[in-house]
Formats: C-alpha cells, sequence, structure tokens
DNA sequence: CGATGTGTTCAAAAAAGTTTGAACAAACGA
DNA sequence: TCGTTTGTTCAAACTTTTTTGAACACATCG
C-alpha cells in the first residue's frame, strides 16, 4: 500500500470507529475506495495484511449495510464499494439503527406496564411522565431518519 | 433498586452502548432519570453497585455531554438529569461528534495535497475525483447536524 | 478423480476498552 | 489543628470485542 492508500485506509479506520465498528470493516471499505479496480478477498489479506477471517467476515458485513457491491462470474468474487451516501446511510440506519429503535419500542412498553402497577399515586404519576418521554424520544428518532435519509442523500 | 428501576437502568445501559459508550454511563444517568430527587456519588456507588472510580468517571462524561446538571450548596454535590432530548443531542453532537468531523476534514485536506503529488494524469484524476466526495460527505453531515438537532429538540 | 483454489466458520489468542480500588487531595467541621 | 467526609486519579484486573489461523466445505480444473 502506497502512502496515499495508507493514509485513505485510515481515514476510514476512524471513521467506522465513530460508528463503533471494527477496524477491518474501516480498512477493507477504505481499500476498496480508493481502488479503481474490484479487489478479490486475497486481494485484501495480502495489501491489508489481515487474515483471511477477518476479510471474509468484514466483507460479509459490508454486504450487509450495502456498501460493498459483489461482482461475480470470474473464478474469485470481486468486491467494489458503494460509493453513494444515500445507500451507505440507508444501510447502516436498517442494519444498526432500526434494530435498537424496534426494541427500545418493546421495553418502553413494557416499562408502561411495570408502572401501572405502582401503588402511590404521586409516584405513578411522576414514573409514568418520564416514561412518556421516553416514548416521545424514541419516536421522534424514528421519525427523523427516513428525513435524515433524505437529506444527506443530496 | 426495585424492578422498574432495574429495567429503567437497562433500557439506558442498551441506549448508551448503541451510542458506543460505557455501561455505566448508561447506568448513572438511567438511574438519575428514574429518580424523584437527585443524587450523590455516594447513591450511586450504592445502589448501582459500581466503585467511586466508576462513578466519579461517568459523571465527569455526563457532565461534560451536558447530560447532567449538578446541584451544589449542600454537603455533597447531587446530580439530576436533563431530560430535554435537544440539550442531550446537542451534548452528543458536540463532544462526539463535531470532534470527529473536523479531524476529518483535517485529514481530507492532507489527502488533498498528497493526490497532487500523483504522475500519473488518469490516476490522479480518479484520485480527486473520490476524494472530492469524501468532501461532499464530509461537508453533507456537517450540515445536517443543526437540522438534526432543531428537529429533534422539538 | 485428485489436486488446487476460494471462501467460511469458529475456538483460541490478542487487543481494546472498562471497572476497580487504593492512594491521594481538598474541603469541612469540631 | 486534626480527624472525617467527599471526590479524583490512575495502574492493575477484568471484561468484551476483534483478529487470527487451522479445519473444513465446496467449486473448479486438468
Amino acid at each position: 500500500m502506497d502512502p496515499l492508500e495508507r493514509q485513505v485506509v485510515d481515514f476510514f479506520v476512524d471513521g467506522v470507529r465513530v460508528l463503533g465498528m471494527p477496524k477491518s470493516i474501516g480498512e477493507i471499505y477504505g481499500l476498496l475506495f480508493i481502488s479503481r479496480d474490484p479487489l478479490a478477498l486475497d486481494d485484501l489479506v495480502k495489501r491489508l495484511q489481515i487474515s483471511k477471517g477477518s476479510a471474509s467476515q468484514g466483507l460479509r458485513t459490508l454486504k450487509s449495510l450495502g456498501a460493498v457491491r459483489e461482482i461475480t462470474g470470474e473464478r474469485r468474487t470481486h468486491y467494489e464499494p458503494a460509493i453513494e451516501l444515500k445507500r451507505l446511510v440507508g444501510g447502516f440506519i436498517r442494519e444498526q439503527v432500526r434494530p435498537h429503535l424496534e426494541s427500545g419500542k418493546a421495553k418502553i412498553g413494557r416499562l408502561a406496564e411495570t408502572t401501572q402497577g405502582i401503588e402511590d399515586l404521586e409516584q405513578r404519576r411522576f414514573l409514568s411522565e418520564r416514561i412518556e418521554r421516553l416514548e416521545t424520544w424514541v419516536s421522534r428518532s424514528g421519525k427523523v431518519l427516513p428525513l435524515l435519509q433524505k437529506i444527506l442523500g443530496q
């Protein structure tokens, strides 16, 4: 890897770290991003000096995020990066954000139930109010996502 | 901690995890969120069964995010949660997002410079185009933040 | 068919991140 | 002033996450 490639890869390593993803994902995406031609798993292993396992697992994650496209047909599958921000953001939201929002909603539902069982009126009022606030948070977050996607996607 | 408190604390533990923060931060904020009265460091240590060190460090982070307010005057400082989404989002963006965007911008600047030094015209074109794309990404992200803050803040 | 190439899986090793707790400093009260 | 309370710091212990690499499955080629 030449210095520029190194710089780009490092850029993405930091980038994905912010999103809570492992270094190898950033390295793989970064190298694909700065390569003119699609690369095969083996190229990634050699150039990034990571294990086959890492490369395989990293590509799987990137595929699930829609961040890389597979090019089949030849003996080995090659990969090229998806470079439309819309697509990247969409994948991230779908895979990493929505599931948490969903499970959050479910938990709040259970919380609301538990609150019903509280004896003390004043205490129950306080708790209901707080839990309502949580509902507002989650609902607003859910609503902002499509908007975010739209704006970032141009 | 009663079952409801436990549920709320767990909710926040998951919540902050999504944002890439440690469990203890979620526990502390969660307990404050569901407590009617402000709590002192010592209360957190006892009720959450975490170490003084964790509590101290966790409160420091939460303070820096503007997610808790200090109540001084008594012997011990007490803490209450900031519960306005606007404030929470604002703090998170200021502390955790902006710095990365800034350093990202700087890195892209250096990348652009490095690219100037490339001999091969076609190659330089390709690289410039990709780096321009990075600039677009970062710039759009920067622009979307205030909007996000505004929308989430009601 | 057997040999070779490609890619996945998963247990163990390594790395990264978090928590603990003892030592310390600073503020308070008697 | 001295003993006590409150809170911070940070190295070491612990936990969690990531990476490695060997074993495997499957496809391809001669």
